[in-house]
DNA sequence: ATCTAGATCGGCT
DNA sequence: GCCGATCTAGATG
């Protein structure tokens, strides 16, 4: 069982190069205080995002809406797309230069319940538990983010990322998913042994 | 003012 | 594996 009280990473964690932080990000905790009770989830799964240099990213081209990838690090840049599902990324690197992190699969740990309720599954087994949030669209509804928290920190509650203990960090990488551009670089990273990443 | 692709998911074949 | 749903930011006229 988890501690009562996490412990926010701090902002200086995001404050590093993309690829690092999307690396380190892995075994670490997407917690959400909702009214409706505490979610709290394992990063399992992570994609990185740059500027100008990156094609594939929102950034590559800055805009109202990813003009915040190239703001102050460790604020959450939350999305909708295919009239469907939000994604959230954090913010990484110093202000000035684009970046973010995709979050794309969580192993739930805490408000299981509470997350396939938001999800509209039932757990009939352990099994079950894969469905929950492992996508970067089911990850959000499980932990109920939406464009509400675009801008929110994500190093104070409600909604933040917290340390994780310490844990088996066997790191795989591959292309990222669901893009076309840019498809030569390894910049999706997971934990290789854990059956809650996507696809 | 209008058009279109999209960092997805779930259901169906 | 393929397809439709459903919305909107960004691009184009």
């Amino acid at each position: 069982m988890l501690p009562r009280r996490l412990t926010p990473l701090t902002r200086a964690f995001f404050a590093r190069s993309v690829l690092t932080v999307a690396r380190d990000l892995l075994g670490h905790l997407l917690v959400h205080e909702s009214p409706a009770g505490r979610t709290v989830g394992r990063i399992v799964e992570v994609e990185a995002y740059r500027g100008a240099d990156d094609p594939a990213s929102h950034a590559y081209r800055l805009t109202p809406r990813s003009r915040i990838m190239a703001g102050p690090p460790g604020f959450a840049y939350v999305y909708f797309t295919y009239g469907n599902h939000y994604c959230v990324n954090v913010v990484a690197d110093r202000e000035g230069k684009a970046a973010a992190v995709l979050l794309r699969a969580l192993e739930p740990v805490e408000g299981v319940t509470l997350m396939a309720r938001r999800r509209g599954i039932a757990l009939r087994g352990p099994a079950d538990l894969r469905l929950i949030a492992s996508g970067p669209g089911r990850l959000t509804q499980a932990m109920a983010i939406t464009r509400q928290h675009y801008g929110g920190d994500l190093t104070r509650p409600p909604l933040y990322i917290a340390a994780g203990g310490p844990e088996r960090r066997r790191i795989a990488t591959s292309a990222r998913i669901g893009i076309r551009r840019a498809a030569d670089r390894l910049w999706r990273f997971y934990l290789r042994d854990s059956p809650y990443v996507s696809r």
